[in-house]
Parts: structure tokens; sequence; C-alpha cells
DNA sequence: GCTGATTTCGAACAGCATTCGAATTCCGTC
DNA sequence: GACGGAATTCGAATGCTGTTCGAAATCAGC
């Protein structure tokens, strides 16, 4: 459990990011073999971050806060291109849904991690609270929520947190539930393509935040 | 693995189905516990299910069929209240959306099963194909496509599957991710009140069917 | 009431995460 | 450069887990 990480310790964050990006490596996804590609034994994960989950947890923070990165990074490309004028939907949009639809159509950008992550967190929903840490950090969120209001002031603010929050939605099904998607597409969508997909959940979240007719 | 369930293949289901609905009880999710729940022993699973998966599975697909059940009768009434004219849009997504979220609002309903379950398909998402059985079940759900077709005409229908798509992933995000739905809308939306949280979902998912201004 | 099939049981077995004390390495200080 | 205390690594041991397997027990048909 130290606070200054050491060579063992960013070695073994890095050997589980790389087992958890492989597919269908999540069966062997043991302290064992951890350690072994990490070139460790499994009491190093003990002492450095006290148990697996933690370890997992980790990894999946150290992959969300890149992800959170790249996002507030083009919201604010977004609003800087713009200003004084409130951004435009469909790019905010967009820096929202983006990242996580590129980072989910390449393997090795670790957001099979955070994938498993939130699917072990959502099953062990119970106790375990470090897991609720990640889960419920919503902060940066949060930051899309004032440049939607520009756009839309004649909604609330819980309308808002709302859409944002089945915008959110629409971005897990697509990510996650990838099969179900091609199957209800009847496969003719090419879903290999982020900016096609980005622009076609743009299309379906955007109404939401226009004036009703 | 009878195909004529005996009454103690029951009884494991009906303890794996209670554990699994108890707040809390996953962490004892385990087969000594299951058969001590069923007034059986750890074998029986392994004689009447071949593994714990495969019970889980068989828990899951039954809770399942309860739910499309439900749904697809929600449908037909939507259909016949106004044939031969086409349904009324807002009924429809209710009918889609809504006995999840009546079901999620429940404990006791076995809501949380499917929860379970779809969350551990997609951790273990390699190899297991007893898993993918029910994840890909998307038969119901297209269902709701030639209606919906009727409704908004001017949709392909690969446009229709993927709004439908993007429906059931708000549906998953309400049900599944209630925490951070709440700090979204800043704890000020009822989520207890399951025909409010229908409503502001019918809300923002129909306006993905109606015409472009 | 016997016989063959179905079902139940309890004792194993291998694998797992974790614990813990001893051994080792590291590093500031003499 | 060598000491000594802290930090780190290691390997054996522990108590879980799901599953296997052969022997008992129960059941159904004649």
């Amino acid at each position: 459990m130290s606070n200054r990480p050491n060579i063992t310790a960013t070695r073994l964050l890095d050997a589980c990011e790389a087992l958890l990006c492989e597919r269908g490596a999540h069966e062997e996804l043991t302290t064992r073999r951890i350690a072994l590609e990490a070139q460790a034994t499994p009491s190093a994960i003990a002492y450095h971050f006290g148990s697996q989950e933690e370890l997992i947890t980790a990894v999946a923070e150290r992959v969300y806060r890149r992800l959170n990165a790249e996002r507030l990074a083009l919201l604010r490309k977004a609003v800087d291109r713009r200003s004084p004028e409130p951004p435009d939907l469909e790019e905010v949009i967009a820096a929202l849904v983006g990242p996580s639809i590129r980072w989910a159509a390449n393997p090795q950008s670790g957001y099979r991690v955070l994938s498993y992550f939130t699917s072990m967190a959502h099953a062990h929903r119970d106790g375990t609270a470090h897991y609720r840490r990640i889960i419920e950090d919503v902060e940066h969120h949060k930051a899309f929520i004032p440049q939607l209001k520009r756009i839309a002031p004649w909604l609330d603010e819980v309308d808002i947190g709302w859409r944002l929050n089945c915008a959110l939605g629409i971005r897990s099904q697509v990510t996650r539930s990838r099969q179900r998607t091609e199957l209800l597409t009847d496969h003719r969508m090419n879903l290999d393509d982020p900016d096609l997909v980005i622009s076609r959940m743009v299309e379906v979240i955007a109404p939401m935040f226009r004036r009703t007719s």
C-alpha cells in the first residue's frame, strides 16, 4: 500500500492491464498469472495493493483518468471554438461519447479494463466500497452540464442531467453490447467505423436537447 | 442434466434466485450456500445442471422469460387498442422499457438476477457460450421493430433497430446505474416512482422516432 | 419383492486469494 | 565503506472455492 509506487507495483499494474486487454484472458486473471507476467509473486499484489480486487480497481482508475482527460480536452476545444457563443451541440455530444467509442474499437486502448471493471462493480454492488469510488465519480460528466445548459437554456438542470445520463446509457450499450447492437441493426451498420457510429449517436442524442415542436 | 426437472432441481433454482435477490448476498453465492438453502448438496448442482454457471444461467433464463412475456403482452395490448391504426408511440415505448423499470424497483421481482447475469456474461465474454444464448436473444425485441416502423415509416429498418437499441441502453443505465443517475440529476428525481421514471424515459426516447424539423 | 435406472451423498481433489514470518534488499547515517 | 532499521520480496501454509467420482440410497416397472 505504498503511496510512492515502486517498480514492482507499476509492473503489476501493467501486467494486469495487459491481461485484461487480451482477448479471452479473463479466465486467467489470477494472482499467480498476473504475478508471473510482472515477474513477481502473488504476495506482491497483497503487499502493494492489499488484494487482487484493489489492484484491478487501481488499474481501472488509471485507465479512467486517461479517458476522462481526453473527454474534457474535447469539451474544452468545443467550447473554445465558439466562445463566447455557446458551443456546437453536436460537437459537445461527440466529446462526450467519442472517446469511449474510439477506445472500444481499439483492443489495446484499455477500454476492456473499464468494461470488465464496471461489470464486476455492478455484480458485487454490495459492501466493497472501493468499487463505488470510481463508479460514482461523475464530476467530469458534470462539466458537460453547464455547457449543455447554455445550448438548451429552456431545460432545467435536472432535465440536462437526465439527458446526459441517457446519452451515457446509449454509449454503454453500443460499446459493451456490440453483439446485441449488431443483431438489432441486422448487421447492416459498420460498427468498426468509430466516426460513423459517433455520428449515428449524435443523430439520436441531439434531438433530446432540441426544442419540442 | 434432466430434461424433466425434478423437485430438487427446482428447489436449487428457487434457492439460487432467492440468494441473488437478497441484498448483498452475492458474496455468499457459493455451491455450498445454494445447496444448504435448497436442502441439498453441492453435488446436486453438478448433477442437475452441470455446473454452478449453468444453474445461474437457468435461473436467469427463467426470469428473462417472465419479463419478456410481460413486455410482449403490453406491446400486443398497445397494438390492439389502436388497430388497424398504428399503435401509440408513447405506449409502445412504455411497453418496451416499463416492465424493466417496474421490476427494478421491486427487489423480489427477480430483476437482480438479470442484472447479475448480464454483468457476469459481459465480464467473461470469452469462451463460455451458454451465456451468449440469453444475451444474444433479441427475438422479442425484434417484435417491436415492425410496429415502430408503422409509426415512423420514413425511417429505415436499420434506423429503427438502432433507435430501439439506444432505448434499451437508456433502460439499462437507469435500472443498473441508479447511483450515477441520482448524482447526475442532483437527487432531484424520485427514482422510486416507476411511472414517473417511465414517463421521463418516454419524453427522451419518443423524439428519436419523430420527424426532424 | 426383485432389478435396473435415477438420484443423492460424502469424501476426495485441484485451484484460488490471502496471510504471515523469515529472508532479502534498499538507503540514509555514521 | 559498513552499520542498522525500514521497505520489500519470497515461499510455505491456510481456508476457501467448484467440481469429480464411486458408493449408497431411492425410485419405478413388472
